[in-house]
DNA sequence: ACCTGAACACCGTTCAAGT
DNA sequence: ACCTGAACACCGTTCAAGT
């Protein structure tokens, strides 16, 4: 018996509603992972096959598609802590998993830039779902700070806001590679890090060269 | 005799278009503070009291009106960064200074949200803006690398991501007061301290009800 | 019960016509 | 030399009409 999860879907629709508001789903995922928020409702419908009012009928605005696909990628961030929390024994787990939400909004455009939108202060699935990941950061800093690993008085939402600036840098400076986004994060593990615990830092300072890299033709 | 900035403006032109120009400059400044990078040229066309083919004569485009807003700001911030450096003596400079530009983000949602976007990889002046705080940088972490407050191996470009995150927790979570930002930048102060240098956390850590508390008729 | 193309209001940008 | 209202293409959203 799967788990179902309250999609907003329905009780009774026709069978091609549903395969529609299926298609809709996961092509506006693909869509706003590449294009970000500024991906128009047009190319999602018409990727996906239908008219432009099918998907209004599913999702009244387009915030309500971009916050259905926004709390897909939260509850897979949260459950992958989880997994992390029951299989990672004594190893440090914290600063890992920042690195794994981090690393994946790097390609995720509209991921990062819903972060702290207007959505997560007014729609109330989104509200719940920050209510859960704000809960396993809370066990996730007690089982690191067990550990030796994450300073005393670090709290969950200030773990999020960090979690939430080194997203800022990894998107709006894209053309910094992996390394720089792990030498960046290693600088920000200092501030979770217990007072007299040194992390060196990964790699070499950037340059202002890093940031100007890319040539125009590549955007 | 006043220090002539460049500022794209022709040799020759009639005094109405100068007026028209220093107009929309100032307008934009404020609409832009005010509604961010979403507010229309409409509007600004309107409050400067002209036509809107009058605004994309002076701008050809949406983004070289702001282009032209924030390097005054940015500007404006260098030019404070330096006298600190000046009038300093040996106190500490970098973090205040990284606090000064974040507490003046918070206020100016245009500002925020250009940094990282597309004009700070393609547009020439703003390049040169860019390598302009990148040198002050330099110089405000050699001074307090001398004086012991900053790790070594820390770079400019370091400590712009590091700046250009905490901006983002800034105008990204607006429910949050300044002394829960004061709390976030005493967090990540703990990144760019030597090792061995332990720096308390100021005030408590926020919870989730920090995070939504602003009502909606409040927006 | 659901789908759709056409229509609407709004925005950034351009242009023909004015002075 | 500069200004302007009207026009254009595009977007999010709605609606009347279809099956």
């Amino acid at each position: 018996m799967a788990l179902e999860q309250d999609t907003g879907t329905p009780r009774h629709q026709r069978a091609d509603a549903a395969r529609n508001r299926q298609r809709l789903l996961a092509v506006a995922a693909d869509v706003l992972r590449e294009r970000g928020l500024e991906a128009s409702v047009g190319e999602i419908a018409e990727r996906a096959g239908v008219g432009r009012a099918t998907l209004f009928r599913n999702f009244p605005t387009k915030q309500d598609l971009i916050t259905a696909v926004v709390l897909e990628r939260i509850r897979e961030g949260v459950a992958e802590g989880e997994a992390m929390l029951e299989t990672g024994g004594d190893q440090e787990i914290l600063f890992p998993f920042m690195k794994l939400l981090v690393g994946r909004q790097r390609v995720d455009r509209a991921l990062f830039e819903s972060v702290g939108g207007e959505a997560f202060l007014t729609d109330e699935r989104m509200r719940q779902a920050h209510a859960a990941i704000i809960d396993l950061i809370d066990r996730l800093i007690a089982h690191d700070q067990r550990l030796g690993y994450v300073r005393e008085g670090l709290g969950a939402v200030d773990m999020l806001m960090l979690i939430k600036g080194a997203c800022a840098v990894a998107t709006s400076m894209p053309d910094l590679g992996p390394q720089a986004l792990d030498r960046h994060l290693s600088l920000v593990r200092g501030a979770i890090a217990p007072p007299g615990r040194d992390y060196p830092l990964e790699g070499t300072a950037p340059t202002i060269d890093d940031l100007h890299a890319r040539p125009v033709s590549e955007r």
